[in-house]
DNA sequence: ACTATTAATCGTAATATTGCGATATAATAA
DNA sequence: TTATTATATCGCAATATTACGATTAATAGT
């Protein structure tokens, strides 16, 4: 196969897992933290800080917009990424909502 | 290519995108709210529960274990699966303290 | 010892991901 | 118009993931 079944999963674990693959990578990880922290948010000036192509560092900020973590805004020849902060707060959301479903005391064995 | 550049980034960074990929899987976000909702903790009632074949299961299930989100306990034939407690509250900081890290209303573009 | 029962592992096919060089596209500048 | 600059996309090779049937291993009951 090879083929992930979403069809026997809910639309939020699906939604969730979405998200979260585009979280799970060191280099989108560190992507985010340079947006987040406004030193970068050009695809260029990330290509020379994180030491990728950048061929590389457009595909990992592409997979950042579709999964909605990220927006880009064209300003003249080049694009500013930042933050969607919707999703970005759903997301937040939904993830402490599953983290928080834990109970640490009562653990079944 | 097809191999992540793990050396170019931190270990915490790397740490993260590796919990962050066990959790990133529809199958593996409904295993773990079953494990917690400890309806069902071994790898054959997930299977029928889940509709998956229970290769599949026990392959997801070594992924959680892998990560360190989970731990299983051998009971008689079958193996109770948990949650892994202190990794889990781990996770739950570090996760927290990078989705914080957005300011809201201080957005670049 | 024999037989269920349960889980792990092996092997395999289909598909996805990662990274990069090369090229294409789009917008500004001269 | 022609360069220049910045980003996106294409095409490729290497590797990883997903799912499952079949087999193996390990324990429990008879």
């Amino acid at each position: 196969m090879g083929l992930t079944k979403t069809e026997i999963f809910t639309d939020e674990q699906n939604r969730l897992a979405v998200m979260l693959k585009a979280l799970a990578h060191p280099a989108r990880i560190a992507i985010l933290q340079q947006i987040i922290n406004a030193n970068a948010c050009i695809c260029g000036d990330l290509s020379i800080e994180l030491g990728l192509a950048q061929a590389t560092i457009s595909q990992h900020l592409k997979e950042l917009k579709t999964a909605g973590l990220i927006q880009g805004t064209i300003e003249g020849v080049s694009v500013c990424y930042c933050i969607e902060p919707k999703n970005w707060e759903m997301l937040k959301q939904q993830l402490n909502s599953f983290l928080n479903l834990v109970d640490v005391k009562a653990n079944c064995c």
